[in-house]
DNA sequence: GAGCGTCATTGCGAATTATCAATATTCAGA
DNA sequence: TCTGAATATTGATAATTCGCAATGACGCTC
């Protein structure tokens, strides 16, 4: 259960200038969808872009930097670290979700320490600007509730698809969820280490690599290309029911 | 694992009359907390006041009755009921919690079922009267999210102290859930059946009952009256670290 | 291409947990 | 108080999973 990650805390993030969110060609994906271009017209607090590499920590459980974030692109994971060193990932979220929004009712820090997995472009918002933006504009108040439920909905799926059966099942359900949520336009998706998977479903790192090593053998998930894999979701889905 | 669960579809709920939101004593603590008196005056559609006896089934997962539930007093569970016939517990919610707010989100269907562990009395409102609250009263909207960072967060909690680590530190952390936030003015707290409590903590139900009887054998967790305990929460909180 | 560090895989014995079955306890009614 | 049904506890054994250590695979630098 011991996982001691030895993630380097690396911030190179690279500026990548002041965010027009008026000419985003995405925010009908973001937080901001729907608010007409002239919301932003008058922020007091500017809105900055970021690029970010894999294991970079946007921010730490505990901290508190006034600062929300939205995943323009690239899988952020959300992870919850134990006194003993061990450490759980609660939730990994992708494009188009906002994070630390915890703040926005009221809370002193964040809940989590939020870690870029693969190479992550997003928005730093102040809080300050999401408030004069929601007394502005109400409509904003709803996205913000869209985006808790969506995360809520997540969190639902971890505690039933990954916190329940045996390893084998659960391991199969990850793979799903990788699958599901974070593919790219080849159908390909990256199969995170063996150490994120073990921290995200309970289970030890060595029988989690047992049983990945299992899947490749068995054909169920095959490598693509580099760190891309591809699997056979009926296979897994059958495997995730019924070990 | 499997846990076939006889629950009883009884809605043998007893209507409590129309809610009288302006005159309701705990509305400080409920989900219209702040709005003012008069914003319940012109409301198209009727609150209805209940009281459900333990073990009601107040809405089942895939069906869609266009209310939502704000729980005035008792525990109320979300289950997830999985193909095989097993279920899991997703949450446990108590006083002052609202449910099903995934109506309010464009939902079709309600995301669990929602059962009543005890007595429970709540407020059932139609999804109508909440969207006509929020047109004139923008700061409802508000609470709907804070409604919904509590229930993430306690969805966090779950995951990471009921989902991680071996049988014995999960049910005692599962002891320190029921102790903090259902425990009665005299500190004891209903312990949940061996049944439910293994849905919780995806353990088989033969585990939790000999740790639960482990746990009453070492005084750490004793019988108070009725099916109220108290426990040890400082022996209970060494024992989730480091089993 | 050799050397090196990191991560993944595998073997193996120990510890934990699931599962089936039997026994005890509790609780609601009669 | 007695009785039967539902729950809880316990025993025994099989299956799973953990935890440690060894080995293998891969990428990176020199």
């Amino acid at each position: 259960m011991g996982n001691e990650s030895g993630q380097s805390f690396c911030t190179n993030a690279e500026w990548m200038g002041r965010a027009h969110c008026d000419k985003c060609h995405i925010r009908q994906l973001m937080l901001f969808s729907e608010l007409p271009d002239t919301a932003f017209e008058h922020l007091l607090a500017p809105i900055d872009h970021f690029l970010y590499p894999p294991g970079s920590v946007l921010y730490e459980a505990g901290t508190h930097k006034p600062f929300i974030y939205s995943i323009r692109r690239g899988m952020v994971k959300l992870v919850h670290a134990a006194q003993d060193g061990s450490n759980r990932i609660v939730r990994l979220l992708g494009n188009g979700s906002a994070i630390g929004l915890e703040l926005l009712d009221g809370s002193k820090s964040y809940h989590h320490t939020a870690i870029a997995v693969n190479q992550v472009d997003l928005c730093k918002i102040p809080v300050s600007t999401v408030r004069q933006l929601e007394s502005e504009h109400p409509a904003l108040c709803k996205h913000v509730g869209k985006q808790l439920q969506d995360q809520l909905n997540i969190a639902d799926q971890w505690i039933v698809a990954l916190g329940t059966g045996a390893a084998r099942q659960r391991v199969a359900q990850l793979v799903l969820v990788l699958e599901e949520f974070f593919s790219e336009d080849n159908g390909a998706f990256i199969l995170l280490n063996r150490e994120d998977m073990a921290a995200m479903t309970g289970i030890a790192v060595e029988t989690v690599s047992r049983i990945v090593a299992e899947f490749k053998r068995q054909k169920i998930l095959y490598r693509f290309k580099d760190n891309f894999y591809m699997c056979n979701v009926a296979a897994l889905q059958e495997l995730s029911r019924y070990g």
